[in-house]
DNA sequence: AAGTGGTCTAGACCACTAG
DNA sequence: TAGTGGTCTAGACCACTTT
């Protein structure tokens, strides 16, 4: 255990127990260098973790301060579908269901500012069974080479991915009944919901695509947990 | 725009832009660091949240690699109910619908290995309509504090937060289909599903609480974004 | 005006692991 | 075993913001 992490556990201990109680004003970076025996850079690198996480907050002057903790923050990874299913030792399976361009491929919501979009509707199946249902629209403005990409055998999902490395996502996660394509695809149990994911994928302030991926309630779920500081 | 920043932003844009594609063995610190002009130190500070990210992977000896992106992670907040409904310009209701110790507060799924319990079964309301219902246990033997606490007025989510300021959270969101209480107390409509978050609290590994959350479709969606880079 | 946090440097030594 | 990343230091200067 190197010493920034004894000492940012240490720190936490002291937050945990009460002992630094939401609004205390911590010793400032020079008296806990003291206090530990350490150069000031490390006391700056075993906080740095803890304003990232929201526990105290500092400002230059005013000093550091621990927060009343208003809210647990965790990190949701939602990886390719096919990975998710292979890691599971399932089978991977994928269906295009409909794929077009123009006026088939409306943007519903506005967001693309009239950009040339294409549209495709896809099916990936565990073992055989429906598994989620994509349905997506792609900004052909922004990737024209999506415009001929064949998405008979590479579903939209990897073949984005593999094309944009890096980008900005909003993600949205509702639980809805199912519209009438869900219920065709899906083969869902009788009033059975369906789990939906929608995303917004940006680069540099545009619209890369809009997708919304809709999973068969049963058996599905979503797991997130917080970056154990320990 | 500080050093570290704009040599984040390059090293990002030759990712993206391909010049440096997954797989590509980056120059090593020091001759980043001769490249941009700055100190070695400057440069680990530019690149350690694109390892954090996933984007790049470091190891000693080996040197940074750049790495076919495989997920999108995000972060996920979950704020405490009533901020929540407060912050959206809507009035915050609370009742206590049921607390009882022992045998009633049974542990389902063996999680609190025969510790001593306490079952609280709460709604939250937003502008007097159903929200959110709250069924959690609490672990009477990490927190004996709970046996005697009055959730009639505060909830045990805000109760709890305010004692046990940080912890580890693990949660599951699921969509379901209603469960009897669930019906009993949340006025849904025919056929409405319910968005579940379900959620473990630990400490120093000892479990503090279980809760089941379950919102009202209708109406209800989680939203979570990149923290970006730009 | 002064005190606090934020950035950067130049250097040292250590820990791991690929070759 | 040599080369790379990981940690730490002691110091400097800057930026912000409270008093």
């Amino acid at each position: 255990m190197h010493p920034y992490e004894e000492i940012r556990t240490e720190i936490l201990r002291r937050i945990n127990s009460q002992a630094w109680p939401a609004g205390f004003a911590l010793p400032h970076e020079e008296k806990l260098a003291e206090e530990f025996g350490v150069a000031r850079g490390t006391i700056r690198r075993a906080l740095s973790p803890l304003v990232d996480a929201g526990l105290i907050e500092r400002r230059r002057r005013a000093g550091t301060r621990v927060v009343g903790r208003k809210a647990h923050s965790s990190t949701l990874t939602i990886p390719v579908v096919r990975h998710e299913i292979e890691r599971g030792g399932h089978a991977y399976g994928y269906k295009l269901l409909r794929s077009s361009l123009g006026d088939d491929a409306r943007d519903d919501q506005g967001l693309f500012a009239g950009a040339p979009l294409r549209h495709i509707v896809s099916l990936h199946l565990s073992d055989g069974r429906p598994y989620q249902l994509e349905d997506r629209l792609v900004n052909l403005e922004a990737i024209p080479e999506a415009r001929d990409a064949d998405f008979s055998t590479v579903s939209p999902n990897e073949w984005l991915i593999a094309r944009v490395p890096y980008s900005s996502v909003r993600t949205i996660l509702r639980a809805e009944m199912p519209g009438t394509n869900d219920s065709k695809y899906l083969k869902l149990q009788r009033d059975e919901p369906v789990f939906v994911i929608e995303r917004q994928t940006r680069l540099d302030g545009n619209i890369l695509t809009l997708v919304r991926m809709a999973h068969p309630a049963h058996g599905f779920q979503m797991i997130t947990a917080t970056d154990d500081f320990q």
